[in-house]
DNA sequence: TTAATAATGCAAATCATTAGCATTTAGGTT
DNA sequence: AACCTAAATGCTAATGATTTGCATTATTAA
């Protein structure tokens, strides 16, 4: 009953709404906004919540949601790759010194882009921009 | 005797101008400016001009030119890792059909960059973007 | 309810990368 | 030129993250 709302998101995007997908949608609804989360945090958050779910399962979720756009997943220099929920477009800032990600969003980076790639004749399908920042808290 | 430039490269890094250093130096700076390259194409090139060298020490080797700034290394997604010389800055556009790698500068950037880490009171370390196209070829 | 298909758990396999350690090399010093 | 110390190397085993194979179980449509 709680779940109607993820049960709708998962058919929307063609995905059974099954015990894993639903554990790992629910786990990672409750982030809040703009949480940067790994694989492994949600293996954790599914056992401390009481959920056994395997952790090749959760790999194979995690891939059908990328997959889907439900979620997006990073890659950061020394941080790994961690996933957050697919909202607006942004870019990241992240701390060489202590970690910390954030996000950003600038229209006129957009621009931009589009003229770089109608320039090569391209299309666009999706970007990453990462500015690798000491903080204001570790400067 | 035509180590003479690639010598002085690891003295000005203060590394000791080893046989693998020397070694890994020549092949990737027989690249083609703006090449894009694996560890394990450079270990086939080693191979195949009959240097023997190991694996580990072609690793430990790239992290210290990477470390020194000799070679940057990216990770681009469904790519993986590689590496190339470190010219200019400058960006990637990478073909999600063929994989083609191409480098991008446009001076607009660094602006607005600049102004996103000073809005953050950060300071900029460095920055990745890449733009993933279908690219003219494979439209 | 049932048949067909997709999803899951589990363990083994894979892949890229790193680390431990004994041996060798580089570079300065007698 | 032989020598000493620290750094570098090769080798192999270890690691960590992710994927895969396969037998079992769940989901859906008829």
């Amino acid at each position: 009953m709680i779940d109607v709302l993820n049960i709708a998101i998962l058919k929307a995007n063609r995905l059974r709404p099954t015990t894993v997908r639903l554990a790992v949608l629910s786990v990672i609804s409750g982030y809040e906004e703009g949480t940067h989360f790994t694989i492994e945090k949600i293996c954790d958050d599914l056992s401390s919540s009481g959920v056994r779910k395997s952790v090749g399962s959760v790999y194979r979720t995690l891939k059908e949601f990328e997959d889907t756009g439900i979620v997006i997943r990073h890659q950061f220099d020394s941080i790994g790759t961690v996933y957050e929920s697919n909202t607006q477009d942004h870019d990241h800032t992240v701390c060489v010194a202590c970690g910390k990600i954030k996000e950003f969003y600038k229209t006129e980076f957009d621009a931009l882009r589009k003229e770089v790639v109608s320039e090569s004749k391209g299309r666009l399908i999706k970007h990453t921009q990462t500015l690798y920042v000491v903080c204001e808290d570790c400067l």
